[in-house]
DNA sequence: GCGACTTTGTGCACACGTTCACAACTGCCT
DNA sequence: AGGCAGTTGTGAACGTGTGCACAAAGTCGC
């Protein structure tokens, strides 16, 4: 890649999404002693393609050394760096049910800079609960916080969470991680991830319906067996 | 899209992963009691652009009405056959920790045809504990279960996940949904698709980054001079 | 029945992402 | 030093996804 687009940070969003990918596996060879990877081994761990894996630390710059490979702990950090792990990111979680609890208590938040800094929720019932360590806020003390909050978890029922999300945003928040099984409206300049456990269950299930069809025109084995089964 | 496309169910995969967000969007129209619904509105309401819903929906047949739009419920029933949803889909979870408990919980499994019919756990001392209704099951008990299972959750930590995936495998499942921050190796015709908290913080991070390196650049470009801010 | 109006379904052009294939480069061995 | 084996970085071809813009097709009022 050339200098400028390196400068410029023109990260295409694909490769964003498989960094923490590459990142993952890399610690896990660090763990296990090994100093030097080849692209080949590196992407048949993270489970991709070599070229893509090439291209997409190609966007970092130069971190390989033809012959040889990708230096471990170098690439680690490098990664690290792009994905702004070297900073510290205050973490606030909203809603604090089942799944809040779970996610307040999920040790992979503290590894990699990812530090929640307040608990909240709507319900009198869960305020002042100590969860984890941390006090469970109501959710008017979100404004007057000391700490700005860099990422905001939203972890309540999907009916609550465009309310939520608002306030949050109103607090300063601009970026967004939704568990709620719901699309939020936010303003230009914020950005909101989902993570969707019904989604992916619906996906699954297309594939899985897909491949017992399959199975059935396979085992008719006639051209008129799709049509079939599919009416 | 031609009937020879639509007979082979040739459903980009883009779409099929925005299915469940149309679905679920006309599922709370058809609760508030609107029986009709224009692409424009539909979009705007998921979250998208209006020309690529039209082009998504195309793609399961011709199912609206011109001058009129999409009528709810006829399309709610149209996606959620497409998405299989019609079916039941029996459901494992592996792993009663922390996240494998609020999982067991959630009610978003029971409305859409997935049915938790069995818990497992690795660990002899929550074996025979009750979760939900559901007793746990040791990992041996995977093997011989009455029901078989279409999809296999794995709420491990990430160490014992690709062991777990291999039993399921074993155990026929062909569809997986994959919790532990790990990349899972399966043999073909098996899917895996995954929810990674940590992922998304990294790239909300990543992203949040940016922003903040926007804004100081932003202000050493104002004429006011706002560099001294950066500092 | 007919024209005005609305909205769908889609052809087309473009943007983005993936994969191949290979030149460029490095390190090692003789 | 020079050739060879190994690996990266990337140009180019291909495939997939997106969005515009509009013809086709329907409704509604008269």
């Amino acid at each position: 890649m050339s200098d400028e687009q390196v400068i410029r940070r023109g990260i295409p969003e694909a490769t964003v999404a498989r960094l923490p990918i590459y990142l993952r596996t890399l610690s896990a060879l660090a763990d296990r002693g090994i100093a030097t990877v080849s692209s080949e081994e590196l992407a048949t761990a993270a489970g991709v393609n070599s070229a893509k894996l090439r291209k997409d630390l190609s966007h970092l710059g130069s971190y390989g050394v033809r012959g040889v490979g990708y230096d471990v702990e170098y690439l680690v950090y490098q990664i690290g760096r792009e994905l702004g792990l070297t900073q510290d990111w205050p973490v606030a979680i909203v809603g604090i049910g089942n799944l809040g609890h779970a996610l307040a208590g999920y040790a992979g938040f503290a590894t990699r800079g990812f530090r929640v800094v307040a608990l909240f929720d709507a319900d009198p019932a869960v305020v002042g609960e100590d969860v984890g360590g941390q006090l469970v806020r109501s959710m008017a003390d979100l404004e007057q916080l000391a700490e700005p909050i860099a990422i905001g978890v939203i972890a309540t029922p999907a009916g609550r969470a465009q309310e939520v999300c608002d306030q949050l945003v109103a607090a300063g928040v601009r970026s967004v991680l939704n568990f709620a099984p719901c699309v939020l409206v936010v303003p230009d300049g914020v950005d909101v991830r989902k993570v969707d456990l019904s989604t992916e269950l619906q996906i699954l299930a297309f594939h899985e319906q897909r491949k017992a069809i399959r199975d059935v025109v396979g085992a008719v084995d006639s051209p008129l067996g799709l049509a079939g089964a599919a009416g």
